[in-house]
DNA sequence: ATGTCTTTGTGAACGCGTGCACAAAGATGG
DNA sequence: CCATCTTTGTGCACGCGTTCACAAAGACAT
């Protein structure tokens, strides 16, 4: 069983790293925002304070691009929104395809940041033939039983699986073996996928555990917590 | 000299490191699934594999915790469910407040994975007025106004907004003024929040482009990257 | 009891990400 | 043209997280 690899073994050396991938997407929505102000440059402290990271790294952030700026004046918010933009690969059209066209299925059709961004829905799948043909932001859901026809027929390369965790797997072969080698995963399951295709998941119950941890630590801030608290059930 | 003083191991005191802590929910959620099937124990690389992390990341992680495991054995699982159950706060109820009934709010008060952990939806609200009353994963979704009141009155402590980004600053200063000091926040705004309050994002078109940038990076794999494609728009 | 075998717990090394602090670059004004 | 001022780009150091590799601990068989 091939455990799916998330992350490479080692960044090349015109490698960006990773975490600055994971931010040049803030970067982008902040500029965003200046150019529909009009705002023409941007020093890195603003743009920073924009986007809730700190200049410095924002500015080495950039570093990894190239030497976008001009000292004394900052940076041209057009060009800049192109560079990050190519950089990403925004220029070109993405379809996407999402399966599970339940609540989450829905809500991910109908939000506005995909096609935005160059993401177009190919097509809305689900499982359940009663739901075949009925509309979800404009566009029929389709049943999955043509998931490789469309996969294949619109060249998608990145999935969104929206569907219960029982599903996720078998779901994501299917989407793997048409061609897919991009999957953003909602169902709470890990799942195995071969080399060469990245997954990523968005867990809302992992999000909520990890702030209950930190809740539960500031509420027992001043208290010692009894440690030798022990359940009935011991260890064998 | 590069090597500096050991001032604190900072490994026996309360201090877990963020990652382990994010990956706890990783570890119940498979340990969960062992002990519906009755498994007695699991050993860390049996563990891991269902995780999908590496085994020695595993037994650092739990050594945090403490000694819970039995060398030539493995770890008992019903015993580790209670110990990561409590260490994340999951043994208390923690009562949550969805603002914003969309698509995504439906979504979010009718996933399962809450009621499952300790997570008790305290009150769905949405600012529009014709919502109200309607019910929603059994529950009436409120107005907006009543925010205050139903914070205080259930001693919310975690919020999550599900609103439109237009909306999400004014109801997370609204939430955080009655007294909710952990949001989780699925608009695509960066929020501003006192000190002592924890933020923590799901952003779907931030995740997408990740996605992008690497599939691009996989079809461009061979072939090198015009690097001096420069656009019309020039710095001035 | 003793030896063997399995698996944990952890010391140590390494690599990545972050933030400081400053020199270099360029704008701007006299 | 020179001085000054602003802001970028980056060398460096530090701390966190990951991984390796192995000694210690205990189970189990004889």
């Amino acid at each position: 069983m091939a455990t799916g690899r998330s992350h490479r073994p080692a960044t090349r050396s015109r490698g960006i790293p990773e975490a600055t991938v994971a931010r040049l997407p803030l970067y982008l929505r902040a500029l965003t925002a200046l150019s529909e102000r009009s705002v023409p440059t941007v020093s890195s402290e603003e743009l920073a304070a924009a986007a809730g990271v700190n200049s410095a790294k924002l500015r080495k952030d950039f570093s990894y691009l190239g030497s976008y700026g001009t000292r004394g004046v900052g940076y041209d918010v057009e060009y800049l929104v192109y560079q990050i933009s190519r950089e990403l690969g925004l220029t070109q059209d993405w379809p996407v395809v999402i399966v599970g066209i339940g609540n989450l299925g829905a809500a991910l059709a109908n939000y506005g940041g995909f096609a935005s961004r160059g993401f177009r829905v190919a097509a809305l799948l689900d499982a359940d033939a009663a739901l075949a043909g009925r509309l979800v932001a404009g566009l029929p859901v389709r049943h999955i039983d043509e998931l490789e026809a469309i996969v294949v027929d619109n060249q998608v390369s990145i999935g969104v699986i929206a569907t219960p965790a029982g599903a996720a797997q078998e779901v994501t072969d299917r989407l793997v073996n048409a061609g897919v080698t991009s999957i953003l995963n909602f169902a709470p399951t890990v799942l195995s996928v071969p080399d060469g295709v990245d997954v990523r998941k968005v867990d809302l119950s992992i999000e909520l555990q990890i702030l209950a941890f930190h809740e539960q630590r500031k509420a027992g801030e001043g208290r010692q917590e009894p440690d030798g608290d022990v359940p009935a059930v011991m260890p064998a």
